[in-house]
DNA sequence: AGACTGGTGTTACCGCAAGTAACTAGCATG
DNA sequence: CATGCTAGTTACTTGCGGTAACACCAGTCT
């Protein structure tokens, strides 16, 4: 039967698509992001041309790479989310989520955060886009979140949006931070983010003599 | 006079270097952080090996250029951290100054996103830093800019870190995601990012039916 | 004057990476 | 048998970062 077996092809393909991948992903742990499209050939037991079929071109590949962690990442916050306890409870878990996970897989963080290689060069012209994609999933997903269960008035989307992206930073650039230099437990790090989350800024007195922040 | 013709050649291969900095500013706002080496010696009139003997290699060019904008930047929101006004009013004024510069110029502010490109890969291994210095370096800065002004107990040093780059990270991505999409003034964006430095994430209510965040 | 030094600049090259063209071999289907 | 589809190859082009070797042109030291 002809769709039997294009499926059997098809599947045939996939596996054979992940197998790579898994070939890329080792290469990319051991190597870091700048390994060579040479190396994972290798590494797969094969040569260039069939990673290219296969994928367009590296940040094809690197693209469908990076899809599987963060989907992983990405579902494990959402269950942090959705933890038991109060709010404070489910923020300082899904902060604590996120923190174990860039912790215990470094070269992963690593990969991930790298900002999209240029797919587009059009013309050579270029906007003033950065564009980690990460980044931007994890800021939109928690902008939802965030818009599904909080009454923010009239303009609930916007707002909550905006704090998606600006929480989902927060915990970047605090987590990156703290990945390179580890001067505090993960667990005072969320506290402290938490504290800064739960308006403590906005309570805590000037220091005598200063002209205030 | 000895020490006077070195100072006269050290000034003058100073010029030259930032002669040769500001060529390569050219080239790079025009074609990206992915300008070639190439491209900026013909910009500037000469070949390649010059630029290596002023600057050893790509990334050290790239960091001569970073620190002029990174100073720059870091000075005006220093200066927007110490406007009039209450506390809030000065941490609008930071967060405006910031997206004001963001927007008026987003080709220097991707390059300045640009993560340093790995200037020491010893042995091939990798520890898991992404490290963008421009991040680091006002995350430290506005850290310090706390702890000197607010008395947040025993630990304020740590808290201050902490809160610095958190608060940086907030306002770099939103900033990123707000620069590409644009769906609201930079005047909303900054009271809702202040709203929520305020605490009101702490403050609302659940929405009716759900579970809460 | 002549050798030395330190800067400017060049041409020509190496090594390596991304990406491609052209071709081959298995294997099912009309 | 011919057709087409996939997985695979070798050998190549192009472009980049980086370097070696050399030339020129000040002033300085003896």
């Amino acid at each position: 039967m002809e769709t039997g077996q294009r499926d059997d092809q098809r599947t045939a393909t996939q596996r054979r698509r992940t197998e790579l991948l898994e070939a890329a992903e080792r290469v990319v742990l051991r190597d870091g992001p700048e390994a060579s499209m040479n190396a994972i050939a290798a590494e797969a037991g094969i040569t260039k041309p069939i990673l290219y079929r296969h994928f367009g071109d590296k940040s094809g590949l690197y693209r469908a790479l990076a899809k599987r962690h963060t989907d992983a990442l990405l579902a494990t916050l959402r269950t942090a989310l959705d933890s038991p306890g109060d709010r404070r409870d489910r923020v300082e878990a899904t902060l604590h989520a996120y923190l174990s996970a860039i912790e215990t897989r470094p070269q992963v963080y690593r990969f991930l955060m790298h900002p999209a290689e240029t797919p587009s060069d059009e013309k050579g012209f270029d906007v003033g886009r950065h564009s980690v994609p990460l980044l931007r999933r994890m800021g939109e997903d928690l902008g939802e979140v965030i818009a599904e269960r909080l009454d923010l008035g009239p303009d609930t989307r916007e707002v909550a949006r905006v704090w998606g992206h600006g929480i989902v930073g927060m915990m970047y650039a605090a987590g990156d931070w703290w990945l390179g230099e580890r001067p505090l437990s993960r667990d005072l790090l969320v506290r402290h983010l938490a504290d800064l989350l739960w308006g403590r800024l906005a309570e805590t007195g000037d220091r005598a003599g200063s002209r205030g922040l």
